[in-house]
RNA sequence: GGGGACGUAGUUCAGUUGGUUAGAAUGCUGCCCUGUCACGGCAGAGGUCGCGGGUUCGAGCCCCGUCGUCCCCGCCA
């Protein structure tokens, strides 16, 4: 039997009563963690969002309370009302914040009862994640996700007081909008007023903030949903929280400093202080040394070791003289046996074949003929990374290409890039000893990285034609303009971009966009997109820069992969609500669904396929 | 689109070379217990081994297919 609440209020949370309340009659309600009966003595761990107290229900105190809390289960939801009281000396709980007290009852309402949960959010998170997102309340109830969504909250309130402060306006832009079919999917939602046409969620409110500072807002700012019907990974939803921002007259650096000032503002809530401003590094730094265009800073970089080679040795080694060659080193890390080296090497020979090979510079150092070689290659290493040497056992690798390997048309960084893969490889797979990616609570566990002068201009091997490596509104450099080298050299044109990086983690990425239409019409040409295709494509935008654009530029960062970060979770879905799975499912409310054949008559819809 | 890992009780897992009736812990149900806090004690229930097909005298185990979850590549202006 349920009872009634009737007119009672809670009095305090489960989480709050300490010693010096006892005495006071409080009403406490919530959601049973653990019973334990000891016959005529149960015991009700009451929890809710703010933590556990124990509730107390002794025959002799509440006969009438008693026998209820025999058939209460746990997830039953119940209202406890009694008095706060010190437990005795030897029954005080050291592990609970509030073990000095319980309540010892007098009533108890039972609000609701349970089916028994298909786990109990009094564990921890179990290893099904499908039941897990299955139910995903119950999963909701952990300490654990609890705890996630609450950083989560505070980062993007952090972030709204901070703009807010600094001028911002936040804005809201349409997620009914329309499709500008480049980069990713849309997805599409019907018109049902107007047969055959259709809106698209945005993948970002990326033209309606810039026509926002062509209205002269100056500062907008938008905690906004982005749509993207793209393959998922653990840091990619199909629907995910940007902090997007357009400022009016900025250069890169005034954007840089807003965004340092709401992440420190951000991190500082959660008890993470960070030092500012972060470093920056070119687009062309961060490949040479890391082989990524988002490096991971907490692991050493990679080294041009070309120079230290002698040509006897590049001969003998089968090493093609042109090209670079790259050393990488995972400190802290103990030696292998022979038979694991054997094995790994051919793993590695495979990821990096057929036109690299790579050298075990332990394995050179001990032929006498290469000795000196191994020396010199360890200590440019060293130097490099800021070792003082580098430990034998270390597994130090030199990617190298072998003779006759030429690099591919128009990515002359390409060794680099192949090297970077190996290096984040050997990273994932010594993590246990090296230990570069473990909290480690001295300040140092957050590297923020700024990566700028992207290239504008990326190749496409598909279609052999220069693509945008941005949105096409990004702004080149200036210079590469004045030096006319859109046309005569478009590989070496800069974009004005860039991207703020986090643990080899892309939090974010924005650029200064062009304003001036002469300069947009040049970028289109150079894209080989004639003046009607951009006018059906982005016409409304391109009408609107027409008239007085002031200069502008901005950047969006995910909040969900920051609050990911905040609480050391290796997937967004810990850090979502209600996440999809990797096949953009929501395992609780089995989206998406077919729909009535009613529904698609009035939305013109007829489906080549039903599942 | 491609590669990899996994799928056995509600949950976490074990299951030998293919061999009798598929086990443990926990959870669940009932009874007992006045100081527990992962309470304890006794008893009990709980399985289409993801699904379909094949090989075999015999399949949880081997083979093929399929579905689902996770990770990675492609993709994500």
């Amino acid at each position: 039997m349920l009872d009634f609440l009737g007119t009672r209020q809670r009095t305090n949370t489960c989480g709050e009563l300490r010693a010096a309340d006892a005495g006071k009659t409080v009403t406490l309600m919530g959601w049973v963690n653990r019973r334990r009966d000891h016959g005529n003595l149960i015991f009700l761990d009451l929890r809710d969002r703010y933590g556990i107290t124990q509730i107390v229900l002794d025959k002799e105190i509440s006969p009438e309370g008693h026998p209820k809390a025999e058939h209460v289960r746990p997830e039953y939801v119940v209202a406890a009302i009694g008095k706060v009281r010190l437990r005795g000396a030897d029954v005080i709980n050291p592990k609970m914040p509030t073990g000095e007290i319980e309540v010892a009852a007098t009533e108890l309402l039972v609000l609701n009862d349970s089916k028994v949960p298909p786990f109990s959010p009094a564990e921890d998170a179990i290893q099904n994640e499908e039941v897990r997102l299955k139910y995903r309340y119950l999963d909701l109830r952990r300490p654990e996700m609890q705890h996630n969504l609450e950083i989560r909250h505070k980062v993007a309130l952090a972030v709204r007081e901070y703009l807010s402060a600094q001028g911002f306006y936040e804005i809201e832009t349409p997620y009914l909008t329309r499709s500008t079919p480049e980069g990713a999917r849309d997805y599409l939602v019907p018109s049902r007023v107007h047969p055959g046409t259709f809106y698209a969620l945005p993948q970002s409110p990326q033209l309606f903030k810039q026509i926002l500072m062509i209205s002269g807002l100056d500062k907008y700012f938008q905690i906004v949903r982005c749509f993207r019907d793209e393959d998922l990974r653990a840091d990619r939803q199909p629907e995910f929280t940007q902090i997007d921002l357009e400022m009016t007259f900025p250069q890169q650096e005034t954007v840089f400093r807003v965004v340092e000032g709401f992440l420190k503002a951000a991190f500082e809530v959660c008890g993470e202080p960070i030092v500012t401003p972060f470093p920056r590094m070119t687009y062309d730094e961060a490949i040479r040394r890391y082989g990524i265009d988002k490096p991971d800073l907490r692991l050493p970089p990679m080294t041009e070791v070309r120079d230290v080679f002698s040509a006897e040795e590049l001969a003998s080694l089968k090493i093609e003289p042109g090209l670079p060659i790259v050393a990488i080193v995972i400190p802290n890390k103990t030696a292998m046996s022979n038979t694991q080296k054997k094995a790994f090497a051919q793993e590695i020979n495979a990821a990096v074949a057929p036109d690299l090979a790579y050298l075990d510079v332990e394995r050179l150092g001990s032929a006498a003929q290469f000795s000196a070689l191994a020396q010199r290659i360890d200590a440019a290493a060293a130097k490099n990374c800021g070792l003082a040497r580098v430990e034998p056992e270390n597994r130090l690798i030199v990617v190298s290409p072998r003779i006759g390997a030429t690099a591919p048309a128009r990515d002359h960084l390409w060794i680099y890039k192949k090297a970077g893969q190996l290096r984040l490889d050997l990273a994932r797979r010594f993590e246990g000893e090296h230990k570069a990616f473990e909290k480690k609570g001295a300040g140092d566990d957050y590297k923020f990285l700024w990566v700028t002068d992207f290239p504008f201009f990326e190749w496409d091997e598909e279609t052999k034609t220069w693509t945008f490596a941005h949105h096409p509104f990004t702004s080149p450099h200036e210079s590469d303009l004045i030096a006319g080298r859109m046309e005569s050299d478009p590989e070496a044109v800069r974009a004005l971009a860039y991207d703020i990086v986090l643990n080899g983690l892309e939090l974010g990425s924005g650029s200064i966009r062009i304003h001036r239409q002469d300069v947009q019409q040049q970028i289109f040409r150079a894209l080989g997109m004639s003046e009607e295709e951009a006018q059906a494509r982005f016409g409304f935008f391109l009408e609107a820069l027409q008239y007085g654009t002031p200069p502008h530029g901005g950047i969006a960062l995910g909040l969900d992969r920051i609050a990911m970060v905040l609480a050391g979770a290796s997937s967004l879905r810990e850090v979502t609500a209600f996440p999809k799975t990797a096949k953009a499912i929501d395992l609780m409310t089995d989206a998406p669904t077919e729909v009535s054949d009613a529904q698609l008559k009035e939305l013109h819809i007829r489906p080549a396929v039903r599942s």
